[in-house]
DNA sequence: TCTAAGATGGGT
DNA sequence: CCCATCTTAGAA
């Protein structure tokens, strides 16, 4: 079930093309027996050279990016505005800080769960940064764990279904100037459940 | 110590 | 459109 992606898919150079092959993957997490998975629909890439809207910008070392210098294949997990934990898979080898931010998935198992844990009968289970860590239960206290175990995985796609991947410019990061416009935000075209999909 | 800003989301 | 919310980073 879900079977894991190996720890040399983390590895790769590349960061943006990690993103794009991030699409269409599954994310788990299995807390207290309970499974809650979703499809990754939505992702966008960030790099600590030469890209201002990474948190490793110009590889700045605090204690919030440290995580992010990692090897590849772990879990980056911080709070945003005080209260949403963003969910990050950690990229590259040890070293160099990039990482890929997951905006938003489609529930696949454990969507009971995942509404009570959202607890916004009106609102989107998982179209979001906030809202899918929320729904899958993802706090900061799981920074740094290793995303090829459990209870926090990333495996393989289901089926082999064909889709289509569209790229465009990252969301909330217009302080970065010229970087903003980087078309490292990649969506399963189509799919209902993006973040600011035309629905 | 103190302060400003932030990889958002829900409600109007 | 508006703004709650509180950690983090950087300044003093």
């Amino acid at each position: 079930m879900y079977q894991k992606l190996p720890k040399k898919f983390y590895l790769n150079k590349n960061v943006v093309e990690i993103a794009k092959k991030l699409v269409g993957k599954i994310l788990v997490t299995e807390l207290n027996g309970l499974i809650t998975a979703g499809k990754i629909v939505e992702t966008e890439a960030y790099c600590g050279r030469d890209d201002k809207a990474c948190h490793a910008s110009k590889e700045k070392r605090t204690a919030r990016t440290e995580m992010m210098y990692a090897a590849g294949g772990c879990a980056y997990v911080y709070l945003c505005y005080g209260i949403h934990h963003l969910f990050n898979v950690v990229t590259n080898s040890e070293g160099m800080a990039d990482a890929v931010l997951i905006r938003a998935l489609e529930p696949l198992e454990g969507i009971d769960i995942m509404k009570e844990r959202r607890n916004f009968p009106k609102s989107k289970l998982s179209s979001g940064p906030g809202t899918l860590s929320q729904a899958l239960g993802i706090q900061t206290k799981m920074n740094g764990m290793d995303l090829t175990k459990k209870p926090l995985w990333i495996g393989k796609n289901i089926n082999n279904e064909a889709f289509e991947i569209l790229s465009d410019k990252r969301i909330g990061v217009d302080y970065a100037g010229e970087d903003s416009l980087k078309p490292w935000r990649f969506i399963m075209a189509g799919n209902k459940f993006v973040s600011k999909g035309i629905n």
